[in-house]
DNA sequence: TTAAAATTAAGTATTTATACTTAATTTGTC
DNA sequence: GACAAATTAAGTATAAATACTTAATTTTAA
């Protein structure tokens, strides 16, 4: 460990600086270099500092950790960020991810998990806590149907004419052939056609799998 | 606490059963109540014994941990699972938790997080160790397009019954009215009537607004 | 410019779904 | 045991989709 870790540590409350300070700085691989009061001043101490690793408070006076990490990595800031928060919102910690943070703890995390989390996400992993894994679940359980597919192959795609694509686009947004003459200024007749080769090109024999298979190739 | 945790525990080796007993009966408020060597007689326990929560090693003879779950869930067992795993590999967590765990604890895994884990599960939450929350987090965000909608709301879906959710798993799958009645041995008529007050208790007008209903209400 | 591909649309017959209503049985619950 | 809710299924009429084929135009690429 001839590197140790170097941390900035940014949150409004002192106390909440000194606990975790210290509980930092039993661990002779990890240095707290500087302490940011708010957002603001987190941005500037990181430009000097150049610490490898953040512990952002997500309230904190002056720009939020949140809008601290969206300004980092839209200037293509790789730095680590661990975000640290009172609350396990569910806003909060999805927005922290979309956002870009590597970790997020909760304020009653014990030592060993903020420990552990900075170890990890300095390391390059990701690390959120125990408690907040329910959200994540919530988020994937929603979404879990479309999350594991094969990859697409893209080979029937290239088969579908422009006119069948718009044709599965009104298909997909649940119009009848009626409707979709009626929005393309067609005959039924020919609406019903296309969709007919639509089907035999994509060998689907319903809409249910139209739909699925269209999602699968991302025809849309 | 008047009434202790009843916990089954299923592993095929004993000295991982006698440590993680020995680790729970220090609890009071947690009862070892039967051990099982492989998937099989897990089963045979959960029936027989009743616990509130089984922890189930994945990596076992005779079943599967995650076949377990699948089994239990499609009996409409509510029982709580927590999965015991050496590995944080990704097919084992998604599988477990598509499956219906509750959550997924690795044998390295700390007596504190042992126990926060088995008390948030049997008190109805989930609990996912911090390590593997980073596979979450990929889930997550490679299928970022559709992992922020709306908040679900499970209004409507409390309205369906058991029998409708057959038929509406059914349709998703593909199938027409004639073969739901012949999968399910009642008449086509009746599979349609399902289909009707489906249709009309989720407001839906066609197929495709139906299969994105039940996706984002998680109605499967 | 010319053939190939795409778009258009009609014909025909069959099957399936829609939109209800009515009503007889089960099943579950206080 | 009584009442509500769920499941079952029939009737009726209309609308829509399926499964093709044939064939006239129009567009596009070599």
């Amino acid at each position: 460990m001839e590197n140790p870790i170097r941390v900035l540590l940014a949150d409004d409350h002192v106390f909440v600086r000194d606990g975790i300070k210290s509980l930092l700085e039993n661990e002779k691989n990890i240095e707290v270099v500087a302490e940011a009061v708010d957002g603001l001043e987190a941005l500037q101490f990181i430009a000097d500092a150049t610490p490898d690793l953040v512990i952002l408070d997500i309230r904190m006076p002056n720009m939020t950790g949140i809008e601290v990490v969206e300004k980092l990595r839209s200037q293509n800031n790789n730095i680590k960020i661990v975000m640290l928060s009172m609350h396990d919102s569910e806003e909060y910690v999805l927005k922290s991810i979309k956002a870009g943070a590597d970790g997020y703890l909760l304020k009653g995390s014990s030592k060993e998990e903020f420990l552990k989390a900075v170890n990890t996400v300095a390391n390059g992993g990701k690390y959120f806590s125990g408690d907040i894994s329910n959200i994540l679940i919530n988020q994937l359980t929603n979404t879990s149907t479309t999350a594991h597919q094969p990859k697409p192959v893209l080979a029937e795609s290239l088969l579908i004419t422009k006119r069948e694509k718009e044709i599965l686009t009104h298909l997909l947004s649940g119009k009848g052939n009626k409707e979709i003459a009626e929005a393309l200024s067609i005959s039924k007749r020919t609406a019903e056609v296309h969709r007919f080769n639509l089907m035999k090109k994509l060998e689907v024999k319903n809409l249910i799998e139209l739909a699925n298979k269209a999602k699968e190739h991302a025809l849309i």
